[in-house]
DNA sequence: CAACCTAAGTGTTGAAAATACACTTTTATT
DNA sequence: AATAAAAGTGTATTTTCAACACTTAGGTTG
């Protein structure tokens, strides 16, 4: 037997993006004509897209990026493929499928990144092109296209597990941020509450984030300080 | 342009083998007549195959593994996928891949799984038609085929950390053991030593421990008493 | 059967880390 | 000058982690 002659695979990418009012997905609309439905409304899905004959992974899941934000350099990172073999051929996903691929009826198999952006300092607006992309809070996120709820659920462990183990916070923030916009942070991707304290007495110990001179202006309270991520200082423990 | 038409897509298990002499990989001996070479000797590499057309990944995974070991019902789990353009396309490697496949120069993208088998009560011999599989020490495994001394590596590195995240180490254990035991295959996944009566206190912390009303025999000192694992009390935290 | 060998088994103490908790300060606004 | 809003700060308690050494049970040996 021929073994997977006709297999496809693709990348799909749940980027994060983060501001002051929650985490947010990158999530693309399907077009009006070729729409799948759940209950009669058009849904939507990752990006993502069948990676090309000599591309790396990684350089596939930055070239997805890249088309819809037109952002370079973010931050990526693998965290598992998806492999069923009837993952794209849910009745409701195949007229979607026939009008944008030659073949249709082949299955797919796609590795997930995620990607993470800072929405403080300047805004990545999805490519004017690219209709119907838009940031979508991760508690409104409604039925996706495909096996994309089980993506981007898993892509949330990651990053949780990621927040906690790595050095990442400062992917989602503005290059100067104040403690309280780091705390609120960790609080909006883990889910749960830290005592301001016992929070800053943490991030005392954390030789990366720096302390600036610099105060925050124009806020009617007394002002935060400013602090700044010293990547060089990043120890891998 | 026509994208990934001819792209092939594998699995390659890493699957972990232990008793009380250590932690050891299975491995596949190139045959004579096929093999690469490292300086002049055959070089081995992880089991694995192309998946089939309607297989899952992780069914894809267990067949590879049914085939060569005969057994069932492994513990299994993703870990990482491996998609560099070149890596089957170095010249050590191509000689090998000329003599088993009917497209050699395709590109191969492989999902790594890692498995879990305990060589104590029965050790699963290799397959008798796989010829030169055979079970090598952790730390003494030579240079391999392709990219698999770090598929190996990140096989490695996933094992640590689930080992200290999950309840997993009963996959390695013969069904009743002792705390010696436990902490043994503790210090050789994990590669650091553990303190006998704070390992003894934590252990008395996991519900899922349980001891029996049964020592070890035939030793000739201080019969251990012996444990279990119950599954059902595994706390999911 | 006594001496001996081997690994099993067992508690305490001090240090460090995690938790719980409430008031004062600084700025902008009215 | 009073007010509103979030920033910033210290201590006491509990829990967890780390270090450390002798006694016990069974088998073997002379």
């Amino acid at each position: 037997m021929q073994p997977n002659e006709s297999l496809h695979l693709s990348v799909d990418c749940v980027l994060f993006g983060y501001d002051d009012d929650g985490l947010k997905v990158l999530l693309i609309n399907q077009k009006e004509d070729t729409y799948a439905h759940a209950q009669g409304r058009p849904m939507s899905q990752l990006p993502g897209d069948l990676i090309l004959i000599d591309e790396g992974l990684e350089a596939a899941a930055e070239r997805v990026l890249f088309e819809l934000t037109q952002v370079n350099g973010v931050y990526l990172k693998q965290f598992h493929a998806y492999g069923d073999p009837d993952r794209v051929k849910d009745h409701k996903d195949r007229a979607w499928l026939r009008s944008v691929r030659t073949m249709p009826d082949q299955r797919v198999i796609t590795v997930g990144y995620f990607g993470l952006v800072s929405l403080h300092d300047h805004s990545p607006q999805p490519a004017s092109f690219a209709g119907g992309v838009s940031w979508v809070d991760i508690n409104e996120v409604g039925p996706l296209a495909f096996d994309h709820n089980s993506i981007l659920n898993g892509a949330i462990e990651a990053l949780q597990t990621q927040l906690e183990t790595h050095h990442i916070s400062f992917e989602l923030l503005p290059k100067k941020f104040t403690l309280s916009q780091l705390q609120d942070l960790y609080e909006t991707v883990l889910d749960k509450k830290f005592d301001k304290r016992n929070f800053r007495k943490n991030v005392k110990k954390m030789s990366h984030v720096v302390p600036l001179d610099e105060k925050q202006q124009g806020v009617m309270h007394k002002p935060a300080q400013l602090f700044s991520f010293n990547p060089d200082q990043i120890e891998n423990a």
